[in-house]
DNA sequence: CGGGCCTTTGATAACATTCAAGCTTCGTGG
DNA sequence: CCACGAAGCTTGAATGTTATCAAAGGCCCG
């Protein structure tokens, strides 16, 4: 939870992506006022579920998580945070989720009640706020069918095709021959994303890789030689693809 | 879809938790100019995944479902859509969902294109769209951890708590002795909501019932004797519940 | 070099699915 | 009014996918 340097709104990259994404020059000089960044170490924990939330924010750069525990341990991943992505709700105190970094992440963090006011006051931030939780609401429900209906194979290919998919949207990469992803989460992590175990995450991963449907580069790095085929088996409607 | 007599707003079942919960009576007013009622017989089907959608709306009365189809025609339901719960979203025109009615269904709908304008010119409209939109995405992801997590059993617990959590909060019943739950779904639905089978939640409706947690009147219609032990039954950290 | 963490792989077991049959309930028409 | 058929529900037996338990292999870092 280092203390940075302010970055500029205008030179900030996920300037048109984040809650900030409509504003004027006039309206992010008043964000610019009163935002800060926090970040944080890889596996370190940013919020406590039950914990008072003082502040909203958005991810500035990293990979965070959002999960759930069930009383006897169980835990179920609800939400993956990329860059551009918001944590916090207004007119809520207690956050409902934990939310951990996966990799070092740095935010861009703004107190709530000074946040809650803006936002009643400049429409464009709430207008995109509505724009950004319609969206997550449809991601959640994808997640849903993931959960609840797909093999272990459709939900890691599921998974792949999704971040590959979010990654390429955003760093307007053509998608020409092999597709390389950076995916810094454990196997852990991704079980708990995917609702599986961690061996049942490794056999399919280990199973994709000997069927030459992905290369594994590094533990971490995966190649995606063919983004089609790879789509084919999630399972999903290849008109959604 | 049988048009219907115009309701006064003032008058309406939902009018302190739908979209407009916030206007005031100007503001009703502008909403009553515009909007306009349909129904639908259990089991009609009220949007088309990837159909146009021309209006939105609100549910009035009735249960209606969303939900989303593999291409093999695995299914997965979405969302339980009860009286006050919004359908459709602003800013596209494309139905990402089917949506059902699971009971007769009353909507209070608008079409899109005005609704959109008044949006823009209604902050209680679009302040009050925001806030359940985020109910929807917390709704979403405790969903998400019993398609992930749960067991069968803790499963069907998990929709009978949840269906008799928000009954109770609409209808204002404090919850005193025996709860008796209208659960005008088919075990089919049921299914589709919970990602399992029909045999299976059937088993385990019958298993709940032999160990007493709960009673059947009906084939749709539960009794629940101690809605404590229910709970106890879902999973859930006991300070949820 | 040793220890910790993450990952992979194997063997076994459990839970939910699948396949199959029979039972209610309800509406329709003889 | 009863008979029939369709739809929904229940129950049983067998199967299968994933979880669990267990062990060993890489990799990083002190």
């Amino acid at each position: 939870m280092t203390p940075r340097l302010n970055l500029r709104c205008a030179d900030c990259g996920i300037r048109h992506r984040a809650v900030c994404a409509r504003c004027d020059e006039t309206e992010l000089a008043r964000l610019e006022e009163v935002k800060f960044y926090r970040s944080y170490e890889a596996g370190q924990k940013i919020v406590w579920a039950g914990d008072e939330l003082s502040f909203v924010g958005s991810v500035v750069s990293g990979i965070a998580t959002m999960s759930q525990t069930l009383e006897d341990g169980r835990v179920q991943m609800v939400g993956l945070l990329l860059p551009s992505d918001f944590i916090g709700r207004p007119g809520r105190d207690i956050a409902p989720y934990d939310v951990a970094a996966a990799s070092d992440v740095t935010l861009c963090c703004f107190r709530r009640a000074p946040f809650e006011r803006l936002l009643a006051e400049m429409p464009h931030v709430a207008g995109r706020l509505l724009e950004m939780t319609l969206d997550e609401l449809d991601a959640a429900r994808e997640w849903m069918m993931v959960l609840g209906r797909k093999t272990a194979r459709e939900r890691i290919a599921s998974l792949l095709v999704s971040v590959a998919r979010r990654e390429a949207s955003f760093d307007m990469v053509p998608r020409s021959g092999d597709l390389r992803l950076d995916l810094p989460l454990t196997r852990e992590a991704m079980s708990e994303y995917l609702g599986l175990t961690i061996e049942t995450v490794s056999r399919q991963i280990s199973q994709l890789g000997r069927e030459g449907v992905i290369a594994l580069d590094d533990r971490r790095r995966i190649l995606i030689p063919d983004l089609d085929r790879l789509k084919r088996e999630t399972g999903d409607d290849a008109i959604m693809a």
